[in-house]
DNA sequence: TCGTGTGAATGTTTTCACAGCT
DNA sequence: AGCTGTGAAAACATTCACACGA
């Protein structure tokens, strides 16, 4: 596999569902709801119940049977888990349409992400929705100050490597790529791929399958 | 599972490393190289080379021994299986930030998308990067004239889902969701979440699992 | 010998079935 | 009765091992 499939203990599944997890359950925590069970859960996010459950033990977050999980320690498990519950720096490389409007994101407050910079080669007005934008050139200059672990690449696909490689060199340990470019880089720097060319392959694959009759297997018998 | 896990005859797994074999076949093809094997698509994906013959045998490719794949046949066979060889029109709701970057992202011709209109509560300039923008009001009006069967959906979470209700009922049959909530949709519709807190919270978890000693399972000891 | 094709083995995730707590 | 916790089974995906073709 692509990478070693168990994150700090926890199966990659499971991280993926942990932020919808945490949206409903600070919105119901939000709410003065103090407990839910697995089952409500798994309605909401149309997951089965045991998941939820199973998830949650991964996590060490136990229930009481009959009552349910308590929202307020699920959120901080899940905040812990995911070290959204403390400021992560990070900085943006790329501030094209899709650079521009993730700085414009306001959401990233909620998972513990703050923008501190963004640079590329041509900062026209030299900062975007109140985030400072620099010359490409003052990178390595001024990473160290900003204290930023992880870069958000938003570059074209073929300024990625070039770009990812000036991030890994300046000490950048986390790279969230959504350039859709592999990124050939040392095995110490962690890469997030976020290629939204995946999401709408599915969906394309799921639309154009959509009721056509999927032929049956060799031996097997059309019930 | 949340859904069921074929596509077409294709494991989800395979449609989603189907872009990342078709960006960098095409761009072999493009520049005149016949033939490719697995071991060197694979080191390119950073895939087992296994994988990558397997996933070609699924969409119907075989290659020849010795020599390797065709790429020409890969592109067809690949875009053949995603429909991304004809254009398919679409439609965007919610022109903020994301979906002014979205609107303006010109690699969609490349997926056989195109974005015929936008529709917003307050669609200010009336249009962005030559594409129209519509007042939300328009939406039902509008939708038989501009032939499309997909929407993206980009307003704020809150927005989402009364949004997406009215997308289903004026026949819109798969809705790609930007949008980080979930919807309840009558399940002839096709949603495909592309939430980014996904994405982000397993970059976050790799990191603040980076460098941590994972205890060993109890019973197992450590080398 | 190089590279494909594939049955078998392995590993992982989900689902089932049910015991236990209140 | 209602809900959690969990071992066991099933489903699924990946990797191994090797036969075969050019």
């Amino acid at each position: 596999m692509v990478f070693g499939y168990r994150i700090g203990g926890l199966p990659l599944t499971t991280v993926q569902r942990l932020p919808n997890y945490l949206r409903v359950v600070r919105e119901m925590h939000r709410a003065g709801r103090e407990v839910v069970s697995s089952a409500r859960l798994g309605e909401l996010l149309r997951l089965d119940p045991v998941q939820v459950r199973k998830d949650f033990g991964l996590i060490g977050i136990v229930g009481r049977p009959k009552i349910g999980f308590r929202t307020s320690e699920l959120v901080e498990a899940i905040e812990g888990h995911l070290n959204w519950n403390r400021v992560s720096a990070a900085i943006l490389v790329g501030a094209g349409h899709l650079g521009q409007a993730l700085l414009g994101y306001r959401g990233f407050a909620n998972h513990g992400l703050e923008i501190r910079a963004a640079f590329d080669l041509d900062p026209r007005s030299g900062e975007v929705h109140g985030i400072p934008v620099h010359p490409m050139h003052e990178l390595e200059a001024r990473l160290p100050e900003l204290g930023a672990r992880m870069a958000i690449l938003t570059v074209s696909p073929e300024a990625a490597q070039e770009a990812a490689r000036r991030l890994a060199a300046a000490g950048i340990e986390g790279i969230w790529n959504f350039t859709g470019a592999t990124l050939d880089l040392p095995p110490a720097v962690i890469v997030q791929n976020q290629d939204i060319a995946v999401g709408l392959a599915v969906l394309s694959a799921r639309l154009s399958a959509q009721g056509r009759v999927v032929p049956a297997p060799i031996g097997e018998v059309p019930v």
